[in-house]
DNA sequence: CGTCGCTTTGACACCTCTCAAGGGGGGTGG
DNA sequence: CCACCCCCCTTGAGAGGTGTCAAAGCGACG
């Protein structure tokens, strides 16, 4: 069930059978919510955390004029809104972007691990200091990269994601979200991303159609997005 | 020496004297940088983290043909790299935008503070994300706000910034930083923001100047940049 | 008094937005 | 089973915000 969060943690470092029972217990239920379902709104008080098993999740932020800037994507085995467990409540919303399935760990017993498994309070601050890591990534990409550059480092950094969760079958992996979405996050209009996806597919660089990214050129795209891994700290951490 | 650090922390939430005395004994030396000094490079293994005591800091990454975006901008009593505690390498510089005056804390001593004070461990945790909501702001900023609204934005950020930590007079603050650094901040040219900082001063906004920023009408710049304070956190932690 | 870096301004280019219209696909109801 | 509808995608034309290039002004510092 919470495969895809350990798959990631382990990715960067050993969790011990121990702490992989301890982590078990501190979920309490499964949720699922629909897509479009906006499940958690700013400032109220929040008492637990969502781990994404399955779907895609984003946070945003709404503008007086009914504008909207999503501040970031989540893949299964991320933690949503960890950052709650210090913050009691958020200055954004949660939203599930497709069907998702989550489970809920409630802050008393995320307190509780933190306190008998010193190691994974570490590996969780860790873990929301990486959501800040790609918070800087995409300010670099919203306040320096043009549409093409911007929109083929999201697509990038999204397969490392996915690859990570074995969610990624060689260059193709799902990313069942409009256009608008994806204009969402990446600070354009659903029109201009369209012009800029066209012109991804037509230097046969990437596509995105039918919910599904395939990366034809990887190296290629990579290059035009500038992409470097390096923020996603995908090492074991020593 | 701390007091600005205290300062912001109490102004969130209570400390001990007891606390006090364990953050005050975390710092082993005092150290000063030059403007523009990088002190710290991506990828760098660090042992310790950075309290900024004097001046202004900021953290930024380059891109290769030169360009630069600042993703953070730290104030006197902020952490500029608390999250190297546990990142133990950056993916960003941190750079001196002034001379700076700073205390250095061993990872091993915050290591022991976390331990010994779950309720400090807490609290930076809590730091960490409170400059990940900052992120994300700017993130809004970047990707939605015009060039106005988004440099009336920031210049509200840190009028508040700076009041935590008492170095504002009213509606007077210090900002010895270059058009071309607020540029790298926002996302826009020196140019551009030449004329805009030109802009909100015909509007009698603001006027940025001389190292200088004096607010002329608080209301209506808040109301220009759709000011909320709420992703700052400045209320009491209950 | 000269130099150097920062600010200021203008003219023009271009990237992205806005507005508008049409096309396609999947779901729902008759 | 068909028809309609709604949402999303696609494309075009024109507008506008921001960038680029260039030059001059200004102030601090040696």
């Amino acid at each position: 069930m919470i495969e895809k969060y350990l798959m990631k943690l382990r990715a960067r470092d050993s969790i011990s059978a121990e702490e992989e029972a301890a982590i078990r217990e501190s979920i309490t239920e499964v949720v699922e919510y629909p897509a479009g379902c906006t499940f958690i709104r700013p400032g109220q008080r929040l008492e637990k955390s969502t781990l994404v098993l399955k779907g895609l999740m984003c946070r945003y932020k709404d503008l007086s004029d009914g504008q909207r800037q999503i501040t970031a994507i989540h893949v299964p085995g991320d933690f949503a809104d960890l950052h709650s467990f210090t913050l009691k409540h958020l200055d954004h919303s949660v939203m599930a972007l497709t069907a998702c399935t989550v489970a809920n760990s409630p802050h008393d017993r995320i307190q509780k691990l933190c306190e008998d498994y010193p190691r994974l309070a570490r590996l969780f601050w860790f873990s929301t200091n990486l959501d800040a890591c790609i918070h800087r990534e995409w300010e670099v990409s919203l306040g320096r990269r043009s549409a093409l550059e911007r929109t083929a480092h999201l697509l990038c950094e999204l397969h490392v994601r996915m690859g990570l969760v074995g969610l990624t079958e060689q260059f193709v992996y799902g990313l069942p979200i409009t256009q608008t979405e994806l204009a969402e996050c990446l600070g354009l209009t659903s029109v201009h991303v369209n012009r800029i996806l066209r012109e991804l597919r037509e230097a046969k660089l990437v596509e995105f159609r039918g919910g599904r990214v395939t990366i034809h050129d990887l190296s290629a795209l990579e290059r035009v997005a500038e992409f470097d891994p390096a923020y996603l700290y995908l090492g074991f951490r020593d």
